[in-house]
DNA sequence: AAAGAAGCCAACCGCCAACCA
DNA sequence: GTGGTTGGCGGTTGGCTTCTT
């Protein structure tokens, strides 16, 4: 079995036509077929991973947002090393670059000596001993090991060491657990476990099963009672979102890390509020069908993702399969909208079709929330 | 200005699971 | 049940760029 021809080496643009041209045809999948019905010299396996991480639309390129890394740090603290399913969470953003964004990420602070989740996130190792300790009859899961992957473990939160540009009080000053320093509601929404928590059935510490890496990620299962409490926070989001998202528009930033003070991502944030990547332009292009597809598609994984994040802890995963949500109509809404504050960036998309979307602001641009 | 460090990115590699004959 | 094929995923590597000293 050939895995990988020798014509390696970066794509050619006219590969990269030619494999977009294939797929226009042909559609996705089936990928061993490109070697044979047309010239290209790539394997299926290259085909596919250039076609996923390059050329598909809907991809957005550019620095990661403040509030992609704060997600990136939040899903990590629950998922781990899952860059695929980090990536389902990131509309436009691929495994790879997650994880070449967290692999980096994780050097610097590893060097720097500093924690790589914030205080108000609980370590993806500790979750994953906890709910190791409440079940340890399924220890087959890769969730479930006590010791798990040391590649992204990063156990020592130090004293700060000699670390002149950045201070651990800073690193994460704008993180605190109290959800009244956090800059919005929805950024304590997002990033705290005690969310999570407070907002679970009273059951879940006893009886809430593990979830398997091997297993769907639990639907939508937020009692109505906890959703309630959703609401609120969500309609402030809401609110604070839309009275902003017209003040939003800003030059392209070059680059988050820019400045090294800027790894506090929050400080980053507010710093930048006003200057995305583009994520508060009002963009009106046309669209093919298919385009139109594509993305009520993704924003219906969105809707999911987003609605399996903050089941997170909540329900059991077990249930999830073959239930139907407990997430309301109105839940549904709300989650469109949220949806909307994290749109998918087609700035640098070939394809210039689009649908007249209403491109709403990055978190890094709710000055009005910071 | 130069050299080394760090960041960023793309691609490759190997393993695994699903599917199918 | 078994082996081959295919596609997905996570880890790793290497080259280029940018930053720092």
């Amino acid at each position: 079995m050939i895995l990988y021809n020798n014509d390696g080496g970066p794509w050619t643009a006219a590969e990269d036509e030619t494999l977009a041209a294939y797929v226009r045809e042909y559609g996705e999948g089936n990928w061993n077929a490109v070697q044979k019905k047309t010239w290209l010299a790539r394997c299926g396996k290259s085909c596919r991973l250039r076609w996923a991480n390059h050329l598909r639309p809907n991809l957005r390129k550019g620095s990661i947002s403040p509030h992609e890394e704060r997600l990136i740090i939040q899903l990590h603290s629950q998922l781990g090393n899952k860059w695929a399913r980090m990536a389902a969470q990131l509309p436009g953003r691929t495994d790879n670059e997650i994880k070449n964004y967290w692999n980096t990420r994780l050097k610097r602070f590893q060097r720097q000596g500093l924690p790589l989740y914030p205080p108000d996130i609980l370590p993806y190792n500790h979750v994953q001993q906890q709910t190791y300790l409440r079940q340890p009859k399924t220890p087959s899961s890769p969730l479930l090991s006590p010791t798990p992957d040391s590649s992204f473990v990063f156990r020592a939160p130090t004293p700060p060491p000699l670390c002149p540009k950045r201070s651990y009080n800073t690193a994460f000053d704008c993180l605190s657990t109290n959800p009244s320093y956090t800059s919005s509601p929805t950024a304590f929404l997002l990033s705290s476990p005690a969310f999570l928590h407070t907002h679970s059935p009273p059951s879940y510490q006893s009886t809430n099963p593990v979830y398997s890496m091997k297993q769907e990620l639990p639907s939508n299962q937020i009692p109505y009672s906890a959703s309630l409490g959703v609401y609120q926070l969500l309609e402030d989001v809401m609110e604070e979102a839309e009275a902003l998202a017209d003040s939003c528009r800003g030059p392209k930033r070059r680059q988050l890390m820019a400045a090294p003070e800027e790894d506090n991502f929050f400080s980053a944030s507010f710093r930048h509020c006003g200057s995305s990547d583009n994520l508060c332009s009002l963009q009106g292009n046309n669209q093919t069908a298919q385009n139109e597809e594509e993305t009520l598609q993704m924003n219906t994984m969105h809707d999911e993702d987003i609605e399996k994040l903050l089941d997170w802890g909540t329900e059991s995963g077990e249930n999830s399969n073959g239930q139907s949500s407990v997430i309301t109509t109105e839940d549904n809404l709300i989650l469109d909208e949220l949806t909307l504050l994290f749109p998918v960036d087609d700035d640098n998309n070939n394809n210039t079709n689009m649908t007249p979307t209403l491109y709403s602001c990055s978190w890094d641009n709710l000055s009005g929330i910071c």
